[in-house]
RNA sequence: GGAGGGGUGGCAGAGCGGUCGAAUGCGGCGGUCUCGAAAACCGUUAUCCGUCGCAAGGCGGAUCGAGGGUUCAAAUCCCUCCCCCUCCGCCA
């Protein structure tokens, strides 16, 4: 949610920002409704006045007092209405895109920052479905199109790389959470993926209850309420959980193999901060992602998504993207984002600044996912079949080769 | 799933038709005392919206889990929903 009143205090500013991310009629329908709704306080608190008497009334008052109360009644109901409105289309309007991001809405309008890493030169590099174990077509007749089981040494890769990445982030303060994955609707609000995104979030048929798309949600909900006391912040959680998305509107893209599906295992970071001190955590949360893809030796590069690219919250994003030998490119494998006061404001997350209370900026980013496992297998390919493991990754459990032969360890 | 109890300010906890935005305690803030601090004592301290003001603040309205209802009047009575606790059942 942006600061109503601060757009209403410059809505120029906010409507030419807005318009980079497409937004710019939302924009102007709010600053309607929200006039509309001011329009009618001012009437409704005078009548409101009006119907407050102390003590027992006298008759004369009581027959005053029904004309009031039906003119109020009319009043109320204009007033209820045009909050609704006002309220409905607040939800709609997105974050404010930073200055520094670029303009454009697809990915292609993405600006690159650098590259780190050489992609390693294969002959005939194969593809991840070929070096690691997985069963697509198994997991197709369970449970449909784009689910697969991830099975024996490969699934150990995967578990150690989640572990690789919450001991490091554990190491540097971040507060380790296993979150629930079924939300209610007022998280998915609140972190603004409702209603902007709602087509990509399954819902349970029986209950008032969502699938998380991402850890990012029960994290922001965590403090959803609250008052945090300055000296608390900044608060560093780090996540590991399952996640969850329909991938509508997606249909036909990377249909081959596990770069999309409906689930995946990402550990996210997440960090809740003082105003002043959120574009600072942001280029943490980007240095700790790069330093875990670093260390591991995959070849990646950074980009700034442009303002029409990036989600309703989101105010910058950086993207994070590695080679795949297999489709000769690089692929988004984890986005870090600065959602300002952003989801703080929907959530009620303040603390106290003086007097005064102030929502916080809160901040996600991902640690690792599923999808790095499928370029460790990929760009770490021998050219017979197998793969070599990297070093910090046999040291917390994974085999320390993969593939050529049956598996060995495990099933 | 069944039975009962409960959701009140930063926290704990009273209030159970009007004098209640709400006792009291803790915490916070300011002060007295002190070389300084602790203790003690004094004062102060909810949020949101609108509006006026450069500001401090003033004025009006709303808010006692959420939404509806009864009433001239609701934190207090009624209904629905959500959540928490206790016991029973089931269960990793």
């Amino acid at each position: 949610m942006i600061d109503l009143k601060a757009a209403r205090a410059d809505p120029d500013r906010y409507r030419a920002a807005l318009a980079r991310k497409g937004a710019a009629e939302a924009f102007d329908e709010l600053l309607a409704a929200d006039e509309r709704w001011r329009a009618l306080v001012p009437r409704v608190d005078e009548l409101r006045a009006r119907t407050k008497l102390r003590g027992k009334p006298s008759p004369e008052q009581l027959e005053e007092l029904r004309g009031v109360k039906e003119e109020l009644q009319q009043v109320e109901a204009s007033l209820a209405g045009a909050e609704r409105d006002r309220d409905r289309l607040a939800l709609r309007v997105p974050n404010l895109p930073a200055d520094d991001v670029p303009d454009g809405a697809t990915e292609d309008d993405a600006r690159e920052l650098r590259r780190v890493g050489e992609p390693p030169e294969l002959a005939d590099p194969k593809e991840h479905l070929e070096l690691g174990r997985f069963d697509m077509d198994r997991a197709a007749r369970m449970s449909g199109a784009r689910f697969g089981y991830w099975i024996g040494d490969t699934a150990r890769l995967a578990l150690a790389l989640y572990r690789y990445a919450l001991d490091r982030l554990a190491a540097q303060g971040f507060v380790t959470v296993l979150p629930p994955v079924l939300v209610r609707a007022e998280a998915l609000v609140g972190t603004g993926a409702f209603p902007t995104d709602e087509q990509n979030v399954y819902e349970l048929a029986g209950d008032d209850l969502f699938l998380a798309g991402t850890a990012e949600i029960p994290l922001a909900g965590l403090h959803a309420g609250e008052i945090i006391d300055r000296d608390e912040l900044p608060l560093r959680y780090v996540a590991f959980s399952p996640c969850f998305r329909r991938e509508a509107g997606a249909a036909g893209r990377d249909t081959r193999g596990m770069i999309r599906v409906h689930q995946f295992n990402k550990v996210e970071q997440f960090a809740l901060t003082l105003p002043e001190a959120s574009w600072d955590e942001h280029e943490r949360l980007l240095a700790n992602t790069e330093e875990l893809v670093r260390d591991l030796g995959l070849p990646y590069r950074v980009v700034v998504l442009p303002a029409g690219d990036m989600s309703a919250a989101s105010a910058k994003t950086y993207d994070v993207e590695i080679w795949f030998p297999s489709q000769g490119r690089y692929r988004e494998t984890a986005s870090i984002s600065n959602t300002t006061d952003f989801q703080a404001r929907r959530l009620g997350i303040r603390y106290r600044d003086g007097k005064a209370l102030e929502p916080v900026h809160t901040l996600n980013g991902t640690a690792v996912v599923d999808r790095m496992a499928l370029a460790i297998l990929e760009n770490f390919q021998d050219g017979d079949g197998s793969v070599t493991v990297p070093g910090p990754l046999v040291a917390l459990g994974a085999p320390r080769r993969i593939g050529g032969e049956p598996a060995s360890t495990g099933d």
